[in-house]
DNA sequence: TGGCAATGATTGCTTAGGCAGTCAATTCTC
DNA sequence: GAGAATTGACTGCCTAAGCAATCATTGCCA
C-alpha cells in the first residue's frame, strides 16, 4: 500500500471498530452513574456478576471481567473492605473462596443498577422493541461465536 | 430488592453487557495478530486512525482514542520512537503537533489491517452479507446516538 | 499410595492510563 | 490592542491492571 492508492477499506462500516466504539462512548457515558455510587465500572461489573450469579468464585470473577487473578483478588479486596462482598473460604474445595454479596452490596448493585438501565432506555428510546430485540439477538450471536473460539 | 425476589432482567439479554462482552472477547482474540506485529492494541488503533485520515494531531487522536492527552502523548512517544510515526509542529498554529505515518508505520499497519480483517471475516463466516451490513447499521445508528450524547 | 499435573488464590514487579497542573500559542471580548 | 479565556501539548503523580512466581489444595493415574 502507497500513499497514492488510498485504502478504500471504511472502519465506519466495521464491526470490529463500532463494537469497540460503541463500549468506550457508553462507558464514558455511564461515569456519572458510577460517580454518585462512588464505584468504579469494574466494580459495578463484578457486582452485577455476583448479583446474577455469576462468579461465586474469583476465578470464575476474573473469567467474566476478562481479568487476570491477581488484578481480581484486587478488585475483591477493595470490594470487601467497603463492605459490599464477603469472602468465605469454601469447604469442599478448601482452594477457593466463595464470594457473596452484603446487604450493602446489594443495595448499591440495585441503585446503579436502576440508573443504568435508565441511561439505556433514553439512548435506545427511538428504536422499536422490535429493533433491539434483533440487535440484541445479533449481539447475543456474534459473543457466542466469540466465546467458542476463546 | 431482597434475596427472595430475584432480579427477572437478564443482561444476557441488554444492549450493554453485550457490547461490553464482545469488545472484550474481540480484543482478546485479536492479541496474537498485534503480538506478531509487536504493537499494542491502543497502538495499533492509533496506526489506524492515522491510516484512515483521523488524528492528525494529538489532540484529535486523544478524542479518537477515548484517552486524555498526557496518555496520548506518551503512546506517540513510543510510536515515534519505533518510527512508525513522525511528530512535526504545525506552522500555521504553533500549538498544535501535526502526526503522519512513516513508510514502516504504514506497512505495519497494513499487515496488522489484512489480519485483522481475516480474523473478522472468519468470526462472521456465518452470516450472510445482508445480516452483516444490517448489523454494521445497528452499531452506526447506535454510535451516532453516543456520539450525539457525548 | 505416591508422585505429578492442574487449579485457585495471593503477592511483588512493571507498565499503561487517568488526573491535575504547567506552559505556550491562539482566539475572543471589551 | 490589552487582558481573559481557550486550546494543544506535555509532565509528574498515583492508581489500575497485566505478568510471573509462589503456595496450598485437589484430581489423576500408574
Amino acid at each position: 500500500m502507497t500513499a497514492d492508492t488510498p485504502d478504500p477499506f471504511d472502519p465506519e462500516r466495521s464491526v470490529g471498530y463500532l463494537t469497540k466504539r460503541v463500549y468506550q462512548l457508553a462507558r464514558i457515558g455511564l461515569e456519572p452513574v458510577f460517580a454518585d455510587e462512588e464505584v468504579t465500572h469494574v466494580q459495578w461489573s463484578a457486582l452485577m456478576a455476583l448479583h446474577h450469579g455469576v462468579g461465586g468464585t474469583a476465578a470464575e470473577l476474573a473469567r467474566h471481567l476478562c481479568h487476570d487473578t491477581g488484578a481480581t483478588t484486587r478488585i475483591v479486596d477493595t470490594l470487601e473492605e467497603r463492605g459490599l462482598i464477603e469472602r468465605c473460604r469454601c469447604t469442599e474445595d478448601r482452594r477457593v473462596v466463595r464470594l457473596s454479596l452484603t446487604e450493602a452490596g446489594r443495595e448499591v448493585t440495585a441503585r446503579c443498577k436502576v440508573k443504568v438501565i435508565e441511561q439505556w432506555n433514553e439512548w435506545l428510546a427511538d428504536w422499536s422493541p422490535q429493533e433491539v430485540e434483533r440487535f440484541v439477538g445479533d449481539l447475543l450471536r456474534l459473543r457466542n461465536k466469540l466465546e467458542t473460539v476463546a
